[in-house]
DNA sequence: CCCGTATCGTTATAACATAACACTCCTTGC
DNA sequence: GCAAGGAGTGTTATGTTATAACGATACGGG
């Protein structure tokens, strides 16, 4: 019932799953997707747009220009990549790079982070469903907020995890509300 | 399996309701109010805020500002008479007033109208995969974009749908790419 | 060599959303 | 009556997210 895979989705599994997938599809892995592809690595949390941006812009000492970060996501996402969070207006690293695409998506509300969770049976529930109304699906969003085993632990009541650890950048970018 | 229910969701059943429940919780349904009510009952589809604002300011014959609607939408959706589609940006009746709250929101790409699916099943899938996976829902959210039936039928193929039809007001807003 | 395609830079602007403060009106308690 | 306070709205300004449009460069095939 629950997530079947096992793999691990820490950043540098995903970041070489990623280049090997441009490798296998052809697709230009060049200098600028790379530095981006870097600064998902480092963040715990989903990030924004313009959080890439800024980083990016920090990285290379000068200012560049959002159309820059868009095409660089349209690719990635395009790929499969990464998933935008539309919950969020933010982007997060796919982690079931080589099998399945898309289950539910777990945002936590404390610490930020997002964890993807595979589950056939919910998307099997969603489009019996929908055929039962007479939907034809095309693509499927199940975005949770909540709170992650971490965050909701016994422990955890008491000191609040914080996003800040996995390295350099690390703020959820989205904190609207 | 199926959309249980069998309320039929047209805009004056929808804003009769409301009327009811102001009454009924002591909510202040405010001539502001009534008239973007009234905006909403005029539209086929979700419509972003920006629409309804400048739908607003013809109406008024005077400009309205932004935050003017924005606190009407936070009425309405606290009160849980709306929902936000998070995918387009873009506001909808809630078409399951009196029971249950929120299941699947289903978006027809074609005509631009969005279709509320309670589904009691879906929803106890995804507690179910959240909960083996140790997180702990506060909301969900589940999008299909997709054909409604209408848009899907055999004879939809040739003579597209297209959404102005329900009334005045009427065009998808956020029609993002 | 020329042309098409992909990538990236750059400027400007569109689309979505909120902060902060002022004013009215109405209710409540005195 | 009238001060105090809350809800609603008006108004100005600004923040945040995303795209349009055009130019420049680089690279590969005919």
């Amino acid at each position: 019932m629950a997530n079947a895979c096992s793999c691990d989705h820490d950043p540098a599994t995903w970041a070489s799953q990623v280049e090997d997938a441009c490798l296998r599809q052809g697709a230009q892995l060049t200098p600028l997707r790379r530095r981006v592809l870097k600064i998902f690595s480092g963040s715990a949390a989903p990030l924004g747009a313009y959080a890439i941006l800024e980083e990016l812009s920090r990285r290379e000492g000068k200012q560049i220009a959002p159309p820059t970060v868009y095409r660089t996501l349209d690719f990635f996402l395009e790929h499969g990549f990464v998933h935008k969070i539309e919950s969020l207006n933010a982007y997060a690293p796919c982690e079931h790079l080589g099998h399945a695409h898309h289950g539910l998506l777990a945002i936590c509300e404390a610490c930020g982070r997002s964890e993807e969770i595979e589950d056939a049976a919910v998307m099997r529930a969603i489009a019996a469903t929908a055929a039962g109304s007479g939907f034809t699906p095309r693509t499927v969003m199940v975005e949770a907020k909540g709170l992650c085993r971490r965050c909701a632990g016994p422990e955890a009541a008491a000191h609040h995890h914080k996003p800040g650890d996995a390295s350099s950048t690390s703020a959820p970018s989205g904190s609207r509300k």
